[in-house]
DNA sequence: CTGTTAGCGCTTTCAC
DNA sequence: GTGAAAGCGCTAACAG
């Protein structure tokens, strides 16, 4: 491995000259430079990071931990963070915890290890709050994307899950629909928590009552055989639900499944929209109505804050960005049904 | 921030001993262990890896360097990816080329100034050998997935183009079509070229007479207001091919794109198939038929490859893995037309 | 079983 | 404009 050493010997100058070309710091001769440049191309020399990070104590390694990049909300969000943090000349860090807190804690610490500059998170939910004091106390700052989590202090970028679910709800009703079951992930995780109670709110104020039996409880994760919905799917068609409302796009897949496993034609027998899109599958079949959030922006906006916080250009105070959602009407929920 | 030293003299023992424990190397008396682990504990210290890999010249950071996370296929190759290296105590360097030669250039070089241990890579294209020498003139070891480059000498992670092509095209011909159009990647990308070659010589085989029209050449990119077909789409509906092969998932969301703006019907008017499948919603709405790869393989069996040969424990011989796609019949290929 | 010395590859600080 | 010395936080190699 050729060092700054092999590139100063070589140029008849000092290690620190070589530094200084590379780092385009201090000044020099233009005679030396380009005598030391000359070296650095001929030997293909390129700077190691580690010792460098070392004396200076930045990586320019970001990281953005998610629970899941095969969720196309995530994947979206991925791309989004890759490409500003790669625009800023940072590396990205992948990690995926699975909506598992222990994951989640794992890779904070290598993270801490690895000295990354700045974290850009989706966490697991509310329990989260420790794994956050681990970066505060070693002093990396992060941004917390998606999922809020009141008690912590730093940059947010988090979208509306009260006006995504009413904008939802709203147009089932709308459709006129009153029995509109609500399959929703953990309380623990704040999109959740306030799609559940934006349900509950706008339930009371349209004055539906809906059966307790209509409320879910499942996990925003993939999962195959899921039967969540029997107990619904198994109700005679006059008690069914005429809508079901899913948290997420992933839910809807569950539900969809279930659906069809048991012959039940959606939109036709049973309505069903959800919270986030599923992008690109959307743009071709045009098919699931739902509250679609710019997953990109998370990502993007979300990583902009930290390396602003990386570089000490961010305000003091720490900065809270909404992100507003878009109803998307497609065919699966139906037309109106009276 | 605390350091080998601070756990040293807190416990009253010399920084080697600290080092020592931490890396469970050497040996050391129940006590001393005990009481350094207290107070690393204690002091919530957490090593700098930085500065272990300075020494170790071992980084534990890998990098998967793909065109599009965005693209279904990528986003499990990334999964697949991001569990292995995890699992065995690894970090993941996300990168997305977007298909662009320099963008690979400059990931490349940031790599190698990160002294990354492996790179798993889907190049770009055939130039990418001179971004793939870097690598190996640093010694970076890599395994190229996907995308064969026959020149260049590591281990490999390969689909069966030939056969994948061959079972779409037969499942085709089975069903009566004869004019047969294919869209296809740049000739510079061996996926490409390998379908391209595969498809001409099953129709020279099955003697089947195709128009030089049928042959379209576009990227596998995503792409707004594409009208590679327009020409064959804008023709009386007796000329136009009555089948149209995908390279890829990305050219057959176009393709159908495009067919859905002419109010062509798929399958009733035209057929189409693909190459990769688009997962997740292919789940819930079969509507596709592919030749579909195990995306998640190519991924984790690519970073196993390489972590093999970071910790020195594979055959001196480079190995190809050769994966098997399979044939997944669905609804865009309709029903036998005579 | 434990400690000392040197050095990984670079940058900081100060001198000239 | 350039260089010498010291040190970032850790580990290899040796000594005891």
């Amino acid at each position: 491995m050729t060092t700054i050493y092999d590139i100063a010997k070589k140029a008849n100058v000092s290690p620190m000259t070589v530094s200084r070309v590379i780092n385009n710091k201090g000044s020099i001769s233009e005679k030396t430079r380009e005598k030391v440049e000359a070296v650095i191309k001929e030997l293909n020399y390129i700077p190691n990071a580690a010792a460098q990070s070392l004396n200076i104590k930045k990586t320019k390694l970001l990281s953005l931990i998610i629970t899941d990049i095969t969720n196309p909300f995530f994947t979206k969000v991925a791309r989004g963070a890759a490409d500003k943090a790669n625009q800023m000349g940072y590396q990205l860090i992948l990690c995926n915890t699975d909506e598992d807190y222990e994951k989640e804690s794992d890779y904070i610490n290598a993270l801490i290890s690895k000295r990354v500059d700045g974290v850009i998170i989706a966490p697991t939910g509310d329990s989260s709050i420790k794994n956050l004091n681990k970066l505060i106390k070693n002093r990396i700052p992060f941004t917390l994307i998606d999922r809020e989590i009141e008690s912590v202090s730093c940059d947010k970028v988090l979208g509306d899950n009260y006006e995504g679910t009413k904008l939802l709800l709203q147009h089932l009703i709308d459709h006129g629909h009153e029995r509109i079951a609500l399959v929703h992930g953990p309380l623990t995780i704040s999109t959740s928590k306030e799609r559940y109670q934006a349900f509950l709110e706008t339930i009371k104020i349209k004055d539906l009552n809906i059966d307790p039996l209509f409320f879910i409880e499942t996990h925003y994760k993939q999962e195959k055989d899921w039967n969540g919905i029997d107990h619904l799917v198994n109700l005679p068609p006059a008690k069914r639900p005429t809508a079901i409302f899913a948290a997420n796009n992933f839910i809807a897949i569950k539900i969809i499944n279930s659906l069809r496993e048991k012959k039940i034609k959606v939109p036709n027998d049973i309505a069903v929209v959800c919270f986030d899109d599923l992008e690109l599958f959307m743009d071709f079949d045009p098919f699931l109505t739902v509250s679609s959030q710019p997953a990109y922006d998370f990502g993007y906006i979300g990583t902009q804050l930290v390396i602003e916080r990386v570089e000490e250009v961010s305000p003091k105070e720490y900065r809270t960005i909404n992100l507003k959602p878009e109803l998307v009407i497609r065919k699966s929920s139906g037309t109106p049904i009276k």
